[in-house]
DNA sequence: TATTTAATTTACTCAATGGTTAATTATCCA
DNA sequence: TGGATAATTAACCATTGAGTAAATTAAATA
């Protein structure tokens, strides 16, 4: 029956990193304020397409807009990525473990004990 | 048409954490490998679901499974993450300005060179 | 006022997600 | 061989996501 219970934030800021598309808008979006057609230009997709993501990115607080007489200046905000950076971060050491034959050998350890 | 260009590695680790299950199942298998029936344990949701996750992860490359007689070991691999931490932090400088009123204002300066 | 430019909304595909139940496969053990 | 246990597969359903083309709204300007 899928509750879907009201997308937390952790949630919509992964999900809307997870298209190239949005990506490129947001690094676009770090080089200063742009309207939509401006931001558009690289991608070759209609601009419906690209509002329908700037929707998304907006909804996860990924960016802001404004309105300048007939255009909607699109701005950047960072701030979500925050915790997203601190979520990845708690498994630093695993990623940096892999590199490490003692903290493999540790964390076999400690999954042999963990688990049945 | 949605041509969905074979969806890059990034896409797919964004993609995988934009579920709380999955960053559930991820954080249990931080602590250890795991069999699917003892991950799924603390989800209210059937074991065929706790299976399509899986798959999700292991697509992603964040977990890898074996096989020990009739269980099969779920194990952490955090490497994908690497690359995710790398691209969130080319923002941390623009999630910090938000604390700091004269990056604030270079921005707007940067923004009002850059825009039309 | 009529026209152009900017952007969104609507209505429609098609594919993928996230979940279900029921059936199937795989392995161990008595 | 015949359970029992672990897990996946199959078939299904509802929702969402990413895209399109065409119509509409909003504002500036001739």
């Amino acid at each position: 029956m899928a509750f879907k219970a009201e997308t937390d934030q952790l949630s919509s800021t992964f999900a809307a990193l997870a298209d190239p598309t949005r990506r490129a808008i947001l690094a676009r979006l770090s080089h200063g304020k742009m309207s939509v057609t401006e931001l558009a230009l690289p991608f070759q997709m209609t601009m419906p397409a690209v509002t329908k993501h700037l929707k998304v990115l907006e909804r996860a607080g990924l960016v802001t807009r404004g309105r300048e007489a007939q255009w909607r200046p699109c701005k950047l905000d960072a701030a979500p990525l925050k915790d997203a950076a601190l979520w990845v971060d708690e498994y630093r050491q695993f990623w940096e473990a892999r590199l490490d034959r003692v903290d493999d050998y540790l964390q076999e350890l400690q999954a042999k004990e963990q688990g049945k």
